[in-house]
DNA sequence: GGTAAATTGGATTTCAATATCCAATTTGAG
DNA sequence: CTCAAATTGGATATTGAAATCCAATTTACC
């Protein structure tokens, strides 16, 4: 339901969040949420078109994010690369659709809404606060205590 | 977001839903509908196979919903042809990740739960009562006062 | 200044969803 | 019985997302 490159962008930048502000190579980010290298470069360069993330070339460069994670929201990052498309006239292109949609597309796009509604109120804070107290999480909120060499010759 | 198949399917039973209990061609749905009329077949063909509409081969034949619209929902037409993958383990494939999944996955599966709720919750005779007030819809709802030659030249 | 670390951008490959085509089969009606 | 209407199923084509590869560029550090 969810595109991979929507899913890729989101765990780099709660990778990303969890380091804030201190910036992470590529490399590093592609070891942590487990996305392709190469293919993680493009989405990290969607990522600092839109402003979301800025990278800095060379020796100890890396991407940081260009936002407090107070401020950034799910949406915006999924906005970034990959908008969510909300029906806004019949898809059937009739000619005598009006503005308004059929009950079938409103049910649709208002599922849509929703979506970009719980996206739009959550901020990657929110995401990183949470995890404290339940144990089995996936690895990134609980980085900070796997300080497994960042410079390590892990791979 | 959603799939064209799953548009399309849905799109299909609200078109037979409307002429319920009678049987339309996989022809007339698919002018009506402005689904390509090949790939129409084959997505119907998938709902044949789940029991959600019966077919009807020669001559006088076609394809009918086989449930009641008061009785068939929305979810069960799109689990039909392609089911929503909620995300029930960390999709990281942490050996650590347990049962539980972290902040970020637990917010996208919430969202395609909402998803799911609003489709079970909605029967296609839910879409087709509504419209009767609202005047631009598009133009299966309004189907019946569309008179408009069931074997005319159209086309 | 040279070198290695890092991102950038372009070209290409892979793969699944979408769509099309056609032959086979079923079936009602004359 | 024959014909035309209709679905079925298999094979194939098309397209865009996902992924990979590689050369170019930037930059810190010795």
């Amino acid at each position: 339901m969810f595109s991979q490159t929507v899913e890729y962008a989101l765990r780099a930048v709660v990778s990303l969040a969890d380091q804030a502000p201190q910036p992470q190579t590529t490399k590093q980010i592609a070891r942590i949420t487990r996305v392709p290298l190469a293919y993680l470069s493009k989405v990290l360069q969607g990522l600092v078109r839109h402003g979301i993330v800025a990278s800095q070339r060379g020796v100890g460069g890396g991407v940081r994010l260009n936002r407090s994670p107070e401020d950034l929201t799910l949406l915006e990052v999924v906005d970034a690369v990959e908008p969510i498309q909300r029906i806004r006239h019949c898809p059937l292109g009739l000619a005598a659709h009006g503005v308004r949609l059929c009950p079938l597309h409103k049910r649709l796009d208002d599922a849509l809404a929703s979506i970009e509604e719980a996206f739009r109120c959550t901020t990657l804070a929110d995401l990183l606060a949470e995890p404290t107290e339940s144990v089995p999480l996936c690895e990134f909120p609980t980085l900070r205590q796997t300080g497994r060499a960042v410079r390590g010759t892990s791979r």
